[in-house]
RNA sequence: GCACCCAUAGCUCAGCUGGAUAGAGCGUUGCCCUCCGAAGGCAAAGGUCAGAGGUUCGAAUCCUCUUGGGUGCGCCA
């Protein structure tokens, strides 16, 4: 298992100062540095004796204090080892005290409260800082934490009926953001969609995709039966059925039509949410058929049950009634049953069904077993709200196919509820008046769909408003990150325009007098830049993009503060005519933040703007 | 009946996997600005973190129960 440590192993220059090449394996995330250096001071500690050798320092952490007046960095090394040392923890935070005052980048060390160690750097450390943000560039925040592990992130495996559903949108987002989070941070990622193809679903598709077949021959259809698909985007299938087969189709049985048809329904349908996807910019690697586990030779879900058997976990049973409300055609009956109860579910779950054809489940066990022999031991399902009751067997099945060597990791989408204007929008199944993806992204754009539905963290309930994702404020998020990001680059033009031999490009202004930043909200903003590879490591540790959207805020929110610094105080503006020293050292704050937006932005999937109109 | 999710300021929500005096936006109140470095700025008030127990140096965070809301609940996909 990856840990902090691991990418500061290999560190070697404990009284070194801190560079760039010192802590580039570590995309430059000053936390873990210092983190290393409390490990460290524990490791001396204990050839001192004042530590216990076996000591556990897991849960040892250096983070940014809460409080400014902190410092710049915290830990809870005293606290947490106080009781295995037998010592007060400001005792003990002494020893790590005078273990780490001789690092030439501390310039104060606090003992405080009930035994936090908090740390002042040396104002020197932040232009050396900024400079290494300058010269990261785009590769400022990305780690290699995940150490190229392969990781699936299964998302939106929306039914192949029908166009994009608003329900899908936000799994569908949530699912893209985080694997490009987890591409970001070193993780060879696979983005997967489950194309349910094999189950009645299709065939119903089938039918309906037939009606219109008939209806593009000439023939008068009438009315679209009840429980077939009435959608009108079933009419380009009929047709291109019609000019496929011609009337060949239509004096066949069933049997011989609805392979041909349901073929070419999935296949424009899949084509269809393609392109939905599309809009929003969401793009899967791989398309896996339901059908191909059971089309396949050998076919794979009995392979699946055969391997569960010879492992005792399959057996012929019975099981209870639900509780409460009966179904109205409940009988009992013995039925092939997995233990899912020995892994954490609820109840042994059914695979096949009474007509003798597998189960849902059981094909969904074939699906993640396909996983596992793909070599995924790292597996991130994204669900809607409704599949929620599925996340316990398929826990189950994953560590019951896996021996337990491999994860799965099932994040549930909760509803959103769609707004205008501060009104509900009636949505019902019944009179076909749903929303879809297509319309939302047509009318707002496909940025702000995206930051809306990654600025909630992805289990609670999200209200999306067309008028206010689309409204020039800052309670706007999106359009407030916006904002900072096309102020910045307008900052930028003005520096051009000023002096057009100026290099503005990052890297040369990592050459600038970055030391000549003192100002404490020019500070208060590199600090808070400072922050951003910690914020991408946890988020991608806690597979919650959302943390992103929230930081970008943040440093949105000191950007403008800065700027509005400079409308009260004019010697604090980005641009001084007369200095063109301070206005290269500002201009490198300023397309830093500019980077570190379009950076954060990037995994979102947003399109940055670099000027508003 | 059972399972899962949610409950934090008047409203909408963060809270970095257990840290210090719980934060932001909106709204409210009070000042400032009318500036194209535009699509405002500063400040203040506002909290029993749903409730009750427990775990420990320390709990909004972890455990148990209760209350209120949401989502599901034999072989459907």
């Amino acid at each position: 298992m990856t840990t902090r440590r691991d990418c500061v192993s290999g560190y070697q220059a404990p009284s070194g100062s801190f560079t760039l090449k010192d802590i580039g394996n570590c995309s430059m995330n000053i936390f873990t540095h210092f983190e290393a250096r409390f490990h460290e001071a524990a490791e001396a500690l204990k050839a001192e004796g004042v530590l216990p050798a076996d000591s556990n320092t897991a849960s040892l952490t250096v983070e940014p204090p809460r409080d400014a007046s902190h410092g710049d960095i915290a830990s809870n090394a005293a606290m947490v080892l106080g009781k295995q040392a037998k010592m007060a923890p400001r005792d003990l935070a002494a020893h790590f005290a005078r273990k780490l005052e001789a690092d030439p980048d501390i310039a104060k060390l606090d003992i405080a409260g009930p035994g936090f160690i908090n740390i002042t750097l040396k104002p020197e450390f932040w232009p050396r800082l900024l400079k290494s943000i300058l010269e990261g560039g785009d590769d400022y925040g990305r780690s290699a934490r995940g150490q190229g592990a392969k990781v699936n992130v299964e998302y939106v495996s929306a039914n192949p009926t029908g166009p994009m559903h608003v329900g899908h949108t936000r799994g569908a987002v949530f699912g893209d953001a985080l694997s490009n989070l987890l591409a970001f941070t070193g993780h060879a990622v696979t983005r997967e969609y489950y194309v349910n193809d094999a189950g009645a679903q299709v065939d119903v598709l089938a039918r309906s995709a037939f009606m219109r077949y008939r209806e593009a021959l000439g023939e008068d259809i009438g009315a679209i039966p009840e429980g077939l698909y009435p959608g009108d985007y079933l009419q380009a299938v009929g047709e291109a059925l019609a000019a496929e087969y011609g009337k060949r189709l239509h004096n066949m049985p069933e049997a011989d039509w609805l392979p041909l048809v349901r073929a070419k329904s999935i296949e424009m349908m899949l084509d269809l949410i393609r392109t939905d996807l599309a809009a929003l910019g969401i793009h899967h690697d791989v398309f896996f058929s339901e059908r191909s586990l059971v089309e396949g030779k050998p076919n794979q879900v009995e392979e699946t049950v055969e391997d569960l058997r010879e492992q005792g976990l399959i057996y012929e049973g019975m099981l209870a009634p639900p509780k409460g409300k009966l179904p109205d055609d409940w009988e009992e009956r013995e039925q092939t049953l997995f233990r899912a109860t020995d892994f954490g579910d609820d109840v042994d779950r059914a695979l096949v069904k009474s007509d003798g054809s597998y189960t849902y489940f059981a094909s969904d066990m074939a699906y993640h077993r396909s996983k596992l022999r793909r070599g995924f031991a790292h597996m991130i399902n994204v669900f809607g709200a409704d599949h929620a009751g599925y996340v316990k067997r398929m826990n189950a099945a994953v560590a019951a196919l896996s021996h337990g060597d491999a994860d799965l990791d099932i994040k549930i989408c909760q509803m959103v509820r769609l707004f205008r204007a501060g009104e509900p929008v009636k949505m019902s199944k019944r009179s076909g008046s749903f929303v879809t993806l297509r319309e939302v992204v047509d009318e707002v754009g496909p940025g702000p769909v995206r930051f809306m539905m990654l600025h909630r963290k992805n289990d609670a309930m999200l209200d999306f408003d067309f008028a206010k994702v689309l409204e020039q404020s800052r309670d706007n998020p999106v359009f407030y990150v916006q904002y900072a990001h096309a102020r910045a680059q307008s900052v930028m033009r003005n520096v051009q325009e000023l002096a057009p031999k100026l290099e503005t490009s990052g890297k040369d202004l990592a050459g600038a007098r970055l030391e000549l930043l003192q100002d404490e909200a020019e500070l208060a903003v590199v600090k808070r830049l400072s922050h951003y590879p910690r914020i991408i490591e946890s988020a991608a540790e806690a597979h919650e993009p959302h943390r992103i959207a929230f930081y970008l805020y943040e440093l949105a929110s000191e950007f403008h503060g800065l700027w509005n610094r400079g409308k009260e105080l004019p010697h604090l503006r980005f641009i001084i005519d007369a200095d063109r020293e301070i206005t290269r050292a500002r201009a490198g704050l300023v397309v830093a933040v500019a980077q570190v937006i379009r950076s954060g932005l990037g995994i979102l999937g947003v399109q940055p703007i670099s000027e508003m109109r």
